[in-house]
DNA sequence: TCCATAAGTTAGCTGAAACTAAATAATGTC
DNA sequence: GACATTATTTAGTTTCAGCTAACTTATGGA
């Protein structure tokens, strides 16, 4: 009768789930979590429950949850695992960006603190993953720069294409084929209405972006002069 | 409604001990499983069953399971991702010895076949692990070659040091330090009852090894003259 | 052959994490 | 401010994989 306080996968996904939507949101509503774990939101609110019992969240019913410092801690540690195996993937391995996504989804858990380590230094300590996101370090910092999304700017409108949502491989492929990849610069010179598709100019080349691909596609706005 | 046939981590722990055991004594018994799997014989006496009705094993009440050809598949492709994880990280990540099993048990359930795949590229598709077991090919090919427990020869006898399990870390720095590997040639030159030591030659320094040691390592004996 | 002991099985229970269906709260519109 | 709609929670089940306690079978001596 040990209580075991073992933190299981499916509570360092949600722990992670919540953050990302803490970050984009401010707080992580039951639905969309439920959404991204695809799980019912009947299932998402239980969980949420079982999160603050572990003291990984706090939450009021009705208006969705907040992690802990304790649970922020468990986020990060996740994605830390999950970033550094993309990019390991990546680099070591050779595999495509818009494969790695879901062999890290599964390996993160199951990574040991000597293993990340290695990983680590091995790739040199690096501080972004192969989709552009930040990798917190070993002591958890993270700095999550403000970006917008490519189909919220107007024409006229540049920047720095920054990152893109990882877990969309035909997205990532659709990106790939045309040469178009994070860091890269850009400028809005078109925009259609109706969630229409956006015309981008890259380094010379103009493309045609679908509204579901702008939405996916974060970019760090030039400073107004 | 897709009879989804998930085959669970659990499982395939299951399949690989059973495969084991059948190696050693030409079944699994109840309790040598349950000692394996550190659960109890009431646990593995019911987890036997559903081996059975995923169609993994045929066993009848009483005495024993024995792999089917589904159950051996899915035991050596186990074995196959956790020997090639050990030397990977051996090899590539500098780890101990007497670390990567730890390490090998969670993440050999994890590892998809692409990756699994890039590893064996990597080492140059390699036949054994750092323990001296062998590793199955891709076609799931395994030679198991017939050898002796240390502890079972006689005075005199000769051979060659060939594996040693890979479950107990102290018995493995034990034999580092004395710079002990699978692959040493060696003589028996004296043994004590009761289970007692063995005076063992290698190339030159004899050691005394204590009979758990010795039982855990084994031995390939010169043929016969 | 009988029986004590060891080995194995069954029954019943637990906790995780999912589900469906039903109930309840929050919200936005008129 | 009432109420229809949407979001969230609760209640009740399910499956998996473990456990303990109680029971059953196998086995090896005497
Ligand atoms: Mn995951
Ligand atoms: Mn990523
Ligand atoms: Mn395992
Ligand atoms: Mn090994």
């Amino acid at each position: 009768m040990v209580h075991e306080q073992l933190i299981s996968a499916a509570v360092e996904d949600y722990a992670k789930a919540i953050y990302e939507l803490e970050v984009r949101d401010g707080r992580a509503r039951t639905s969309a979590l439920a959404d991204r774990i695809s799980v019912t939101p009947a299932s998402a609110s239980q969980m949420v429950k079982r999160l603050a019992e572990l003291g990984l969240v706090s939450y009021s019913r009705y208006r969705g949850a907040r992690l802990t410092e304790k649970g922020r801690r468990l986020a990060l540690e996740v994605i830390r695992h999950h970033r550094l195996l993309e990019l390991f993937l990546v680099e070591e391995f050779g595999m495509s960006w818009d494969q790695v996504h879901a062999e890290a989804e599964a390996l993160e858990h199951v990574l040991s603190e000597q293993v990340e380590e290695r990983i680590a230094a091995r790739l040199g300590e690096p501080v972004v993953d192969p989709h552009g996101d930040p990798i917190p370090t070993v002591t958890l910092e993270i700095e999550e720069c403000a970006t917008r999304g490519l189909e919220s700017l107007e024409p006229g409108e540049r920047g720095v294409f920054t990152r893109v949502s990882d877990s969309e491989p035909a997205m990532l492929r659709f990106l790939a084929e045309r040469g178009i990849a994070p860091g890269d610069r850009l400028e809005v010179v078109d925009k259609q209405p109706f969630d229409g598709p956006v015309f981008v100019r890259f380094s010379g080349a103009v493309e045609v972006l679908g509204g579901g691909l702008a939405r996916a596609m974060r970019v760090r706005l030039d400073p107004e002069r």
